[in-house]
DNA sequence: CAGTTTAGCTTAATGCTTGAAGTCAGTTTT
DNA sequence: AAAACTGACTTCAAGCATTAAGCTAAACTG
């Protein structure tokens, strides 16, 4: 039992509640974004956008889970509804049979190209254009170093160009 | 259609990867946080401490709704279950019948006394700690402004001191 | 080479959040 | 003053996410 602790003082606190409130609103923008344009989940986006951007347009279930930040079952659930829309197809592995293979399909690409515009839009109009250069270098540092903090043992793996 | 969009170019793709970590993450560790130390949701924690906040530890539910950002029909569930717990009750506003109050009880009281200083020692842990003044600074300006961009009408009220 | 173990994925079951209809109190209209 | 209406809240039905159990394939062991 700590006697007393170390309350938030005005400052900070007036810090958390924006922070708080952009993580309470943020990723709903977002969603709303890619419902209304597209039909799609953000979780949804992350998997095609995900497989879109490997060569072969190829990944395991399990790489794809850790890619998309989700757990394996919801990745099988909304995997089978993507195959059930034709943007994705499930093979298993030819070397291990263990393995399976999500393929994004033509139509799952065509997908991909006609949303991410829009997405990127959303993104630039909430994040980036509100910001001068300076915010958003630091906006990125600052997000790094949280994310240490959150997820110590994560290496972030140097941004690969994306393979579109 | 727009021609080309424009994409993120290096620097905005390495500082959207921060922030996309950021807000996928770190509600999920603060979630953990309380869940594990206190077995409450952090939304239920909102509810709660919204009413510790408040004089007489009294809200309209349509009131408190607002503050812990959430649906009418959500709270509604929760108060039951905080009901349930034997942190809340119901009443009806004496004022006008239509209007329901949610009061927090001295046992709701005691459990927000026992509960917030290990949540606010986990947002200084993963938030604070590991930026510098300057960065904790930044990072509320930088709050405002895409809360700004993300809900143009929405007017921060300037924060009121913590009632506690 | 048979049996056991391990790993990847899927399926089933529970719980919570969202959207729509329903209820009730107070207000306005005629 | 009765009837219709508005607003606040609750409840019901549906959808999605997490947890636990089940299944198949490969690897390890005796």
């Amino acid at each position: 039992m700590e006697s007393e602790p170390r309350w938030l003082d005005d400052a900070e606190q007036e810090t958390w509640m924006a922070l708080a409130g952009l993580l309470m609103r943020l990723p709903g923008a977002l969603d709303a974004q890619l419902q209304r344009d597209a039909g799609l989940t953000h979780f949804e986006y992350l998997v095609i956008s995900g497989l879109s951007m490997v060569p072969g347009r190829t990944m395991r279930m399990s790489e794809l889970a850790a890619v998309a930040e989700g757990s394996l079952p919801r990745l099988s659930q909304v995997v089978s509804r993507l195959e059930k829309r034709g943007w994705v197809r499930r093979s298993p592995d030819p070397d291990d049979g263990r393995y399976t293979l999500a393929i994004l399909t033509d139509e799952g690409w065509d997908k991909v190209v006609a949303t991410a515009p829009g997405h990127v839009a959303a993104v630039r109009h909430f994040v980036f254009d509100p910001l001068t250069k300076g915010q958003q270098r630091q906006l990125g540092e600052i997000g790094r170093r949280i994310m240490r903090a959150v997820a110590p043992d994560d290496q972030c793996p140097p941004p690969r160009k994306a393979t579109s």
